[in-house]
RNA sequence: GCCCGGGUGGCGGAAUUGGUAGACGCGCUAGCCUCAGGAGCUAGUGAGGGCAACCUCGUGCUGGUUCGAAUCCAGUCCCGGGCACCA
């Protein structure tokens, strides 16, 4: 029989579990290794062959470390807790619960299947009590540091999801998820102090190993400038200040206008009884102005003045006052000096309004506004000072004055850390009689969550949490008095803010994981996942890290050593076109071709009559293809486009991984997602391709096994390590393969192994060494397979722990190479010579070579180039 | 607009440091085996020319540096991603 997965792989899955192969145990006489997923949120889709793939660079990483002596901590959890379950209990009536317990179902099984080594008794759910009691606890640490708060804010409420959201959450002013409208209101929210970090979370970003776009993406994020508050007095009103902030304190010289946020404070106070109205107008309209609107016209500026008058603080000449939306109220002081000769957006709402330009910098050219550095000119004290002393100078000034001083502020904002939801860890803390707050006692930890039968908020502005009535009246175990639980909930992110630090020591009851095991586990060292928690998940965990870290609960700053992001796998999908725009099914529905179709602005028209068409995704099922082109199977003559994209269910060009493990086996299935290209870049899927690995395991089978013979047993293989070149060919698997590992360069090691089985065997039989360290090369990326072969070649134990091969280094030097001759550059032979031949004898064989010669044409070279090993160029 | 990636055969992709471009795989072609094959094996496969030995062209485009450029430099076009009035 030929080799069959089908056999092979549920015996070994079942072999590992039972023996508990991939279980970890502290031990200090070994180094350690932490190799670590991205944990999923258990949907109710399951996967597709998309999510796996990091999953399987982890496996073969994982699987290779401990080969090579490592002691290897491999864990898989559940981000369980999450809107879609909720989502789905609103319409349903299944309980989150319910719906979470039978996803992880799927998805353990569907992983499992795979033959990952992980180590299931570590598995952790985050919506499990155990978890939350001390997800819960760590919030309480963070309440007693003050990083904790209650605030009222403008928040991101969302009145079809019934929550708020954080401003990570929304983009262009819908909802990340499901893209609902998203209004700003004022709401009392729990905050987290994330701001306190800003400073450690940029600066200790530099020792470690990540992409650097996700570096930067964190830096841009936390957006760090220095500058300076500066503080101008108003006119005409004694002791009323505006603090601005600026970046350029050296150009307050060319400073001729003022604008403040519309939201400013002091915007009533200040505004003239003749600007009244306009401002009120202006004020109304940017309140009603959604996000969306004033980013679409970011270029247009507009604004009204207050009428009102400022005095510079370094000159005492009056500057106009005036409010405009391109002033954000939520960054530094929401309120500017406009200095438009040397700031873009200031020098377009100049232009606009016709306000003064005053150029205060010279020597950046003639162009305004110029941004860049140069000289201060016509400014005072600093007149004739390069940029960046003029801001040192002018900084002392303000501050022996008195109207300023050199200040630091970050993009970054506190992060509004509660849900209006019901599925999410509930608060630890007690809301008193009197509007103080306390924490619920250690003792009393979990909080867990009401049951409920209907999980929609409760009403306007109320969340579910407020249905369960008595849940939410409660007494304080301390002093008996009554006490208010907390409506809200956590948000999703925070489980995974600490779940990689609860699986070096996940059933700990006494405490969130002990200080042992945190010592001997910790940090990760390396973490695959999607680059979309470039700033989410990976910041706010670092936040977290780093409060363990000053509680002295964890001994790192940092948590993740090495990042890696996986790239997607992307799936084909087809389309066609149709004019029923509107999606109401109308009968006389005309379709087109994408070849009669052309994208117009935002849109696709048709192009015989110019009409709006859209577009219609074909599920795989319903596509023909035929002479290279592809069908609608029952629309004929309806040519499809081909797109190649991310895998989504609207497109219905999502692979299953179960139908692909049933048909071609998990080791074929591992194998081709690590063959298909660059770990960290994007790659299609393909049906076909798998085809290729498959064949290849198929030979390694036949290499190894007699299929005709009863049983199946290994082949007698000759003892020893066989000719010069099979013993070659060994040494240089080894060192290929090691080398790619060591690089996360899979689809290359795997190349190399293609070969080995290629030409191993060409010429003379495969001797047992070379069986052996192929098996165990083999192993990290088809383990099924490779303890199956290293069974038949007589081991009883798993080869989970067999050592890795080492290269001979001796037989990494070939005895002869190849050389390529070039005449001015161009190929004309191949020489072989001595690998130690010296320069001379090489360059004697290339001027020998007959094309060579034949090239010369009897001149004589005015130059010859010797690259050891590589090539000889000679020159005419 | 700004900041990152990336453009190599029909396709996915290889190519230590500037040194034989196209490893490996898919697909395709031919042959073998077969009752049959969406199985297996062998060979071929960048384009063009030539019976052949060989020759010419070729890594988005235009220049440059170099004995030699996919690789370095300058400019330019296209694709993907991120940020987007942050003072």
């Amino acid at each position: 029989m030929p080799y069959d997965p089908k056999r092979i792989e549920p015996r070994w899955q079942s072999h590992w579990r039972e023996r508990g192969t991939f279980r970890a145990e502290i031990d200090p006489s070994r180094p350690k290794y932490y190799v670590l997923d991205m944990f999923p949120y258990p949907s109710g889709a399951g996967l597709h062959v998309g999510h796996p793939k990091g999953y399987i660079a982890t496996d073969v990483l994982a699987r290779w470390k401990r080969m090579r002596g490592f002691n290897v901590l491999h864990p898989m959890g559940w981000d369980a807790f999450g809107l879609p379950a909720e989502q789905y209990a609103i319409e349903t009536g299944t309980h989150p619960r319910v719906t979470t317990r039978r996803n992880i179902e799927t998805f353990k099984r569907q992983i499992e299947s795979l033959g990952f080594s992980y180590d299931w008794s570590r598995e952790i759910d985050t919506t499990d009590p155990g978890y939350v009691r001390w997800t819960q606890w760590i919030f309480a640490r963070l309440f007693e540091r003050g990083l904790a708060y209650e605030a009222e804010v403008p928040v991101n409420w969302c009145p079809a999801l019934g929550t708020v959201l954080a401003n990570e959450e929304v983009i262009d002013g819908k909802s990340e998820r499901g893209g609902h409208p998203v209004v700003r209101l004022p709401m009392k929210q729990w905050m987290l102090r994330i701001t306190a970090y800003a400073d450690r979370l940029l600066e200790d970003l530099g020792e470690l190993d990540w992409p650097e776009p996700i570096k930067k993406m964190q830096r841009d994020w936390i957006g760090r400038s220095e500058g300076a508050r500066v503080r101008f007095a108003v006119a005409d009103h004694d002791g009323v200040e505006i603090e601005v902030f600026t970046t350029r304190p050296d150009t307050l010289f060319g400073a001729t206008y003022m604008v403040l946020a519309p939201e400013h404070a002091l915007v009533p106070r200040i505004t003239t009884a003749a600007q009244r109205e306009a401002v009120a107008a202006y004020v109304e309209a940017a309140k009603r102005r959604s996000e969306r609107a004033r980013i679409a016209d970011a270029k247009t500026k507009s604004g009204v003045a207050t009428g009102a008058f400022a005095v510079n603080p370094v000159n005492g000449e009056r500057v106009p006052i005036w409010i405009a939306d391109y002033v954000l109220a939520g960054y530094g002081t929401g309120a500017i000096m406009a200095v438009p000769a040397h700031d873009e957006r200031d020098f377009e709402f100049a232009t606009a309004f016709g306000l003064p330009i005053r150029k205060v910098v010279e020597g950046t050219g003639q162009e305004l506004p110029s941004t860049g550095d140069g000289v201060s000119v016509d400014s005072g004290l600093i007149s004739g000072l390069p940029t960046s002393e003029a801001k040192r100078r002018i900084v002392a000034w303000l501050e022996s004055e008195g109207r300023g001083e050199g200040t630091v502020t970050y993009k970054l904002r506190d992060w509004l850390f509660s849900r209006q939801r019901y599925w999410g860890e509930p608060f630890p803390v007690l809301h008193l009689e009197d509007g103080s707050v306390k924490l619920v006692p250690e003792s009393e930890l979990p909080v867990t969550l009401p049951e409920l039968d209907d999980f929609r908020p409760a009403g306007e502005r109320e969340t579910p949490l407020e249905r369960a009535r008595e849940w939410m009246q409660t007494v304080d175990a301390e002093t008996g008095r009554p006490a208010r639980r907390d409506r809200n909930t956590m948000p999703q992110w925070a489980g995974s803010c600490w779940y990689f630090l609860r699986f070096v020591d996940p059933r700990n009851e006494r405490e969130p994981f002990s200080r042992e095991a945190e010592r001997y586990w910790m940090p990760v060292d390396l973490y695959v996942g999607g680059a979309e928690h470039a700033v989410l998940h990976l910041l706010y965990s670092r936040f977290w890290h780093k409060v363990l870290y000053d509680l002295g609960l964890v001994h790192t700053k940092e948590p993740f050593r090495k990042l890696v992001n996986q790239g997607m796998i992307l799936g084909a999908s087809y389309r066609y076109f149709d004019d029923d725009v509107a999606d109401d099914g109308r009968a006389d529905v005309r379709r087109y071709s994408f070849r009669e179709v052309r994208a117009e602005g935002d849109g696709t028209v048709a192009m015989d009559d110019g009409r709006p068409v859209k577009a219609r995704w074909v599920p795989a099922a319903q596509v023909r293809s035929e002479d290279g082109r592809a069908w609608h199977a029952e629309l004929p003559g309806l040519e499809l486009e081909e797109v190649i994209e991310k895998m989504s269910k609207s497109r219905g060009n999502v692979v299953n991984p179960d139908e692909v493990v049933a048909e071609h086996g998990a080791d074929s299935m591992r194998l081709y997602e690590m063959f298909l290209g660059p770990i960290d870049k994007e790659a299609p899927w393909t049906t076909e391709g798998i085809l290729g690995v498959s064949r290849f395991l198929q030979r390694a089978w036949r290499l190894l096994v007699d299929e005709d013979a009863p049983g199946e047993p290994g082949r007698a293989l000759p003892a020893g390590a066989g000719t010069p070149e099979q013993r070659r060919l060994v040494a240089t698997t080894v060192q290929g393969v090691t080398d790619d590992l060591e690089a996360m360069r899979f689809n290359t090691a795997i190349a190399k192994l293609m070969v080995f089985v290629r030409d191993v065997a060409k010429d003379a039989p495969l001797p047992r060494e070379a069986a052996l360290a192929f098996v165990k090369l083999l192993a990290p990326f088809a383990p099924h397979i490779a303890e199956e072969l290293w069974e038949k070649l007589g081991h009883r134990e798993s080869i989970a722990y067999a050592p890795w091969p080492e290269a001979d280094p001796a037989l990494l030097v070939a005895d002869t190479v190849t050389i390529a001759v070039q005449v001015n550059g161009k190929r004309r032979a191949e020489v072989a010579v001595p690998s130690d031949a010296d320069d001379d004898a090489v360059r004697a064989a290339a001027l020998a070579s007959e094309n060579v010669r034949r090239h010369l044409e009897g001149k004589t070279p005015r130059k010859v180039i010797v690259v050891k090993g590589r090539l000889v160029n000679v020159v005419l």
